[in-house]
DNA sequence: ACCGTTTGTCCGAAATATCGGACGTTATTC
DNA sequence: GAATAACGTCCGATATTTCGGACAAACGGT
């Protein structure tokens, strides 16, 4: 087997079976198959699926064949796994060219990552988590796997900071779980010092970030905000830690300038 | 209303129903709507949904709600209508990042898109039709509305007259309907001059289309051959066609180094 | 202001899709 | 190479989801 073999991640049928009985519909059954899929970020296979979503196998593989015909799903390598297929891909292009303003990141981000030759990405809020809506790669491409669509606690981001500027600082914290406040290595980040970046922020109109989530990585952001000047999205690099200072300025420049022709009515 | 009001498309429900009684499984009304936003390109009322599906009313109301809260599908306008919600990106994404060919064609095409700044296209066959998996509009941009899983007659564009340059005349000839030589304004591509085009597209390793689909647009197309030689996809240019001669054979230039780095094998 | 149309919700009935378990086949382990 | 585990398919029963129609509210045209 290539993949690491059985998984045990107990945390994906949360609300599989909400009721009494066992039984569900079909489309709440596939929902939760693609949840997965997405939250495993790699083909999976079917009996794996079956047992995580607490499905029951007949009725999975029963499923899969559905999708696999309507190409919603795809079967990988030898086979035995599956994964998305192709016509996610169309229907989520037909959603990004359908929202304005990303249609108009989609650009921004592409240009910057081009132009800087560093990895770009366009991200929001999603409930009290943050989110990469869009991510460009740079030259360099040291992460290859895309992020896309992943909920990450707000405090491990430099985007995270501006966009919960509109808030006091009760209200942020009242917003925030306060186990987001824990970084993946076990580091707590102090409310103070993440309320006084927060504060910051709000009169430089950008954050940077070093070694958060990553030790050696630094990330900078701009906010896009609304006519009212809530922050309701933001551009940003990914960059190695030991980017120069002149070149750091240089992109910020340009995700200020960037950020400034997203926000809407201007 | 905003849209075009009642729309009298009797295609979609083509399989809608196919047994003999009208009671479906909510899976396949569920794909049944998608594939029906996505041949509309649009946000459509539910009601509309519902009537050229062939579901029943209730349903359709009922399957949307589910699919709503699992943001497959997101209420748009004042409400009234559904398009694709951000769900589908993500997933989309997800299926992007895993095929190996698409994801290194994702930075050429933006490459050359940015550096050329004209539209770049990544295109492949699915079944007997040709069809856009990657489109990054250039500077210019006059084609806002995305292509992509939209399948197209393969005599109607640049990239088919590769796609298919792997078979004989008659193969060819069997492979495409009939009806595909007949563009959108009603002219008939005459079927020596389009297998012309592929003899000589053999030899010169790029493929060039004027006026097609459209009279003011010329296609610049490279193919993207696997180690057996076969054209699998094409990488190309949509350039308006009072492009310059010197312009359009850097464009073939670049289009051959691209689809060159993308053929696997080399 | 009137009236016809459309929207969105609710309900009971019954057609059927989901489920569990069994079975033959293929892969993996020792 | 035998034993064990996993894979994928099939089948009948029943718990459930789909469906049609009815209804109130909102809309829109005249």
């Amino acid at each position: 087997m290539k993949s690491g073999g059985v998984a045990e991640k107990p945390m994906a049928e949360k609300q599989a079976e909400e009721k009494s009985t066992g039984r569900a519909r079909g489309i709440d059954r596939v929902i939760a198959l693609m949840e997965h899929l997405h939250s495993r970020r790699a083909p999976t296979r079917i009996a794996d699926i079956a047992r995580d979503t607490g499905t029951p196998r007949s009725t999975m593989y029963e499923l899969v064949n559905t999708l696999v015909e309507a190409r919603w799903l795809e079967l990988r390598d030898g086979d035995g796994t599956v994964y998305f297929g192709p016509a996610m891909h169309y229907y989520g292009s037909d959603y990004l060219d359908s929202v304005d303003l990303i249609r108009k990141a989609r650009v921004e981000v592409a240009h910057i990552a081009e132009t800087v030759g560093e990895t770009a990405q366009f991200c929001t809020l999603e409930g009290d988590k943050y989110l990469v809506v869009l991510n460009e790669p740079g030259r360099r491409m040291f992460r290859i796997s895309s992020e896309i669509g992943i909920k990450v606690p707000i405090p491990w981001t430099a985007s995270g900071r501006l966009l919960v500027d509109h808030m006091s600082a009760d209200e942020i914290l009242r917003f925030i779980p306060p186990d987001d406040f824990v970084l993946p290595d076990g580091r707590r980040i102090a409310q103070d010092e993440f309320l006084e970046d927060i504060r910051r922020a709000r009169t430089q109109e950008y954050v940077r970030t070093t070694a958060l989530v990553d030790r050696f990585t630094t990330c900078l952001a701009a906010p896009v905000r609304d006519p009212a000047g809530r922050c309701i999205a933001t551009i940003c690099f990914v960059v190695p830690a030991d980017t120069t200072e002149e070149a750091q300025q240089v992109m910020i420049d340009t995700l200020k300038a960037s950020a400034e022709r997203l926000s809407p009515g201007r």
